[in-house]
RNA sequence: GGGCAAGUGGUGGAAUGGCAUACACGGCAGACUUAAAAUCUGCUGGCCGUAAGGCUGUGAGGGUCCGACUCCCUCCUUGCCCACCA
């Protein structure tokens, strides 16, 4: 006979949503814990990977709240976006329809695996009373100058008439009617990141309870690379060619210049030259292709000679210019010198076009090669050769006194570039909060009043997926007067990035309901920042940038006065079966709701937590699941035998598997927490538990497996919600043993072991551990050359 | 190409300088049962051995150390992230 979860479980769920049990409130009493998992588009389902992140979410805001904490633990919706646009065109139905039935579903689903949500501040990010605060924010920062308008490439079918995000871009063509994509500039809204990038990179230092590899991406991704600019002089004209470099010390090996396609001077420097006709086609056939083509790495590279030449600085040489597709406009300067024995990739182009090479940096200890035997560029440290006065220098050397040398002779100057570019935020989309925006013939661009937001989105209309922004066919959307001058007016019909949304949704959870401003200043005071955040590692970077990017633009404007917003972040891995990801396309899904079914959300929570810990990757184990279900029920059982008073070696197991526990999931180990509580029912059936005992076994399960805890607590004859009795403590007398095992090894091997008193003697253990008869055979009266003794560990004999 | 992880029984994993394989799955055996399921108990890395026991063993090779799954070096493999980024 198995336990009655189903019974259990739904009338725990209606208990704690009645009594409001897990419901938070600012106050002194107890000090804040703010606990938050990344909230979920609501795409209908719920997957394994939901339940994974918060289930562990859910254990660590139970063991906080048990442990005195005052938690809020809230739950909401990232519900604008593509999939319900693209529902709404398929199905012929309203986005919002069917993305308000995706979060009923949803939230059902997570009520049913018993998760302990401040339900009364979820949140919904297309609800006009959430989106009306991304227009306040954008106001504000339209106001600051942080927002701004250029043209961009976005991708195009000129079929559907509309902008395709890169996902829907398959094999270059469009994924709904299959016409080749085409790039295509429009005029966009930008954020302007950028302003804060230095402060994005500072602090990140502060950020130590980030896993290592977030901070990496997060580096890489704001990309800070300081080098020099050098200015190269062009042989027949006038113009200087600025070159951005970080290899300022292999300056004396650029034997030839490689300008982007769509440099700006290229025209001007191949007029008149016998190479302008097939350059300029040459540059055409690259400017077309789409970027996804020309960044594709298994492509060679390819490039024309200008006909043009530019001057060495450093040494005057002529060296010739040309334009190759694996020159980016975007990076940098648009132009390259070309050093190919020092970087690989100039190196197959030299060698593909018979371009001159010299080698400038010469690796230490190694006798000197001739450029023509190098396999491949030589791209590390070294000495200098061939550098004119540096020549000696150790290249690290060198590029500090190149930059100085180059910056008093006017050659070049120091610059620091990065890779981080300015946030697009603009789609030509229906489904996401409209930019508030008008266009007025005689004032231009016009901000919307804040006290005329919230600019709501209509909500009953046709989308097609064709003919550009859907917001277009809405007359009266898109028809208004301009707020300055009264005379008629068009609004924007763009919409913003759902990014946008949930870069502050963690501080609209501290006051959701507040109607005078995007939180309420106190209420986040109290709240922020977030104590632990648990998510996917696929938004290591975008989203946890633009939120670092959004709390110190709040700062800024006084709203808050925290500088990062999550001061402990946790990266869970992914649920896989058979190795691979779960998912509909590879069609193997197991889905949780007939888990559930089958063996209850108890016993599926305790899977998924003890079968491998949080940070890794968790391959889906079907006989596992039961395991952990015949593991309940054995602890179920446990009720029926409770002994009258139990023998002291199981008080001492308890104390230490609370111990255990309790610092188990302070780390998130909570694979070796179960496994401990299992040891102990392990002891409990080998001698037989008491009540208090069993009951303190009940309590460490509780976070775990809640509906199950909850109820044995009920029935061992208590009132009150067992989330609301206080975490155990241990005993740290009771911890302390008599006898402990200590291993003997003779030259490293164990050999033997003895039991001794705790506290023996250094003395009295070596002469304990000489005296053994096992270690005979192997000393063999041979002297002894070591003696190595660790207390209440080991004796090891070395002969 | 760069960065970051990881590699341990038949399987998921534990041990982060001191008894390798905790806990669980699977497998085998026993008890209970007319029988099965459920449950309880025991065994379960490989090789040699009837056994006692011995040897060997944490991707490969080397190093440090009395002692290495753990630290260092080289290499291999897998996964994730990034990338014509100068």
């Amino acid at each position: 006979m198995s336990y009655p979860f189903k019974k259990i479980e739904a009338k725990w769920q209606k208990i704690w949503a009645r009594e409001k049990t897990f419901s938070a409130k600012v106050g002194p009493q107890r000090k804040k814990y703010y606990l938050l998992e990344m909230f979920p588009y609501p795409s209908g389902k719920i997957h394994m990977g939901h339940v994974r992140n918060y289930t562990i979410g859910d254990v660590f805001s139970r063991f906080k709240y048990m442990c005195g904490f005052n938690v809020l633990h809230p739950m909401g919706f990232d519900a604008f976006g593509q999939p319900a646009e693209n529902a709404a065109i398929k199905n012929k139905t309203q986005a919002l329809a069917w993305t308000i039935k995706c979060i009923n579903w949803m939230r059902q689903e997570l009520k049913s695996l018993g998760f302990s949500y401040d339900w009364q501040r979820e949140i919904s990010t297309c609800l006009p009373q959430y989106y009306r605060w991304n227009q306040w924010i954008f106001l504000k920062m339209f106001e600051r100058g942080l927002i701004f308008k250029k043209e961009a490439v976005v991708n195009w079918c000129p079929d559907c008439q509309t902008t395709l995000a890169n996902e829907e871009v398959v094999d270059g063509s469009c994924w709904r009617c299959k016409t080749e994509v085409i790039e295509k500039d429009l005029e966009q809204w930008f954020i302007k990141i950028t302003a804060y990038k230095e402060k994005l990179l500072e602090d990140l230092a502060k950020l130590n309870s980030w896993p290592e590899r977030v901070i990496t991406m997060q580096e890489n991704w704001l990309g800070k690379s300081e080098g020099v600019e050098i200015y190269f002089k062009t042989k027949d004209t006038a113009e200087l060619i600025p070159v951005f470099t970080t290899r300022q010390d292999t300056i004396f090996g650029a034997t030839y210049l490689v300008l982007a396609p769509e440099h700006p001077l290229v025209e001007k420097i191949i007029k008149g030259k016998p190479q302008e006709k097939e350059a300029l086609s040459f540059i055409a056939k690259v400017t077309k292709e789409s970027k996804v083509v020309r960044t594709a790495s298994d492509v060679k590279k390819e490039g024309i000679f200008t006909g043009a030449y530019a001057i060495n600085p450093v040494n005057n040489e002529e060296i010739p210019i040309w334009v190759a597709d694996y020159v980016l406009m975007e990076y940098g300067t648009g132009a390259i010198m070309a050093v190919p024995c020092h970087d690989q990739r100039d190196f197959l182009f030299a060698q593909g076009h018979n371009l001159p090479m010299r080698i400038v940096i010469q690796p230490k200890g190694q006798q000197p090669t001739a450029s023509s035997q190098m396999t491949q560029a030589y791209e590390g440290d070294g000495i200098q050769v061939n550098s004119g006065q540096f020549d000696g220098l150790p290249n690290q050397e060198a590029k500090i006194k190149i930059a100085q040398w180059m910056e008093e002779k006017g050659m070049g100057k120091r610059t620091v570039h990065w890779r981080l570019r300015d946030w697009l935020i603009s789609r030509q989309r229906y489904w996401g909060t409209p930019i508030p925006i008008i266009y007025c013939q005689k004032c231009g661009i016009v901000a919307v009043p804040e006290k005329d937001l919230p600019v709501k989105l209509p909500d009953k209309i046709k989308i097609s997926g064709k003919g550009g922004s859907p917001l277009n066919y809405v007359k009266s959307f898109v028809s208004t007067k301009c707020p300055k001058c009264k005379s008629k007016a068009r609004r924007e019909t763009d919409t913003m990035a759902t990014f946008f949304d949930s870069s502050w949704y963690f501080l609209r959870f501290c006051s959701p309901k507040f109607t005078q401003g995007p939180f309420d200043k106190k209420e986040a005071h109290f709240w922020m920042p977030v104590d632990q955040y648990i998510g996917g590692i696929e938004h290591a970077i975008l989203h946890l940038l633009y939120s670092r990017f959004f709390t110190k633009f709040f700062k800024d404007l006084g709203w808050i006065d925290i500088a990062e917003p999550f001061q402990r972040l946790l990266t869970q891995g992914m649920v896989l079966k058979d190795g691979e990801v779960m998912s509909k396309s590879r069609g193997n899904i197991v889905d949780a709701d007939s888990i559930m079914k089958k063996y209850g959300a108890d016993s599926l929570r305790l899977f998924i937590l003890f079968t491998a810990p949080p940070e890794t990757e968790l391959e889906w184990d079907g006989r596992a699941i039961e395991g952990c279900f015949k593991f309940l029920n054995r602890v179920w059982r446990i009720q029926d035998n409770l002994k009258e008073k139990a023998q002291d070696p199981l008080l001492k197991i308890m104390h230490k598997t609370i111990k255990k526990v309790s610092e188990d999931i302070e780390a998130f180990k909570f694979n070796t927490a179960i496994a401990s509580l299992m040891e102990f029912v392990n002891a409990i059936y080998q001698s037989g538990a008491d009540r208090e005992i069993f009951l303190k076994l009940i309590i460490m399960l509780s976070p775990f497996v809640p509906h199950f805890s909850e109820e044995i607590w009920q029935r061992s004859g208590n009132k009150s919600s067992i989330f609301k009795t206080e975490w155990p403590k241990y005993d740290a007398e009771c911890l302390i043993d008599e006898l402990v095992t200590i291993i003997i090894q003779v030259n490293g091997k164990v050999r033997s072991k003895i039991e001794v008193p705790t506290e023996i003697s250094e003395d009295k253990l070596k002469e304990l551990a000489l005296a053994d008869e096992k270690l005979k055979p192997w000393m063999q009266n041979k002297p002894i050359k070591n003696l190595i003794v660790v207390p209440k560990k080991l004796v090891n004999i070395v002969i």
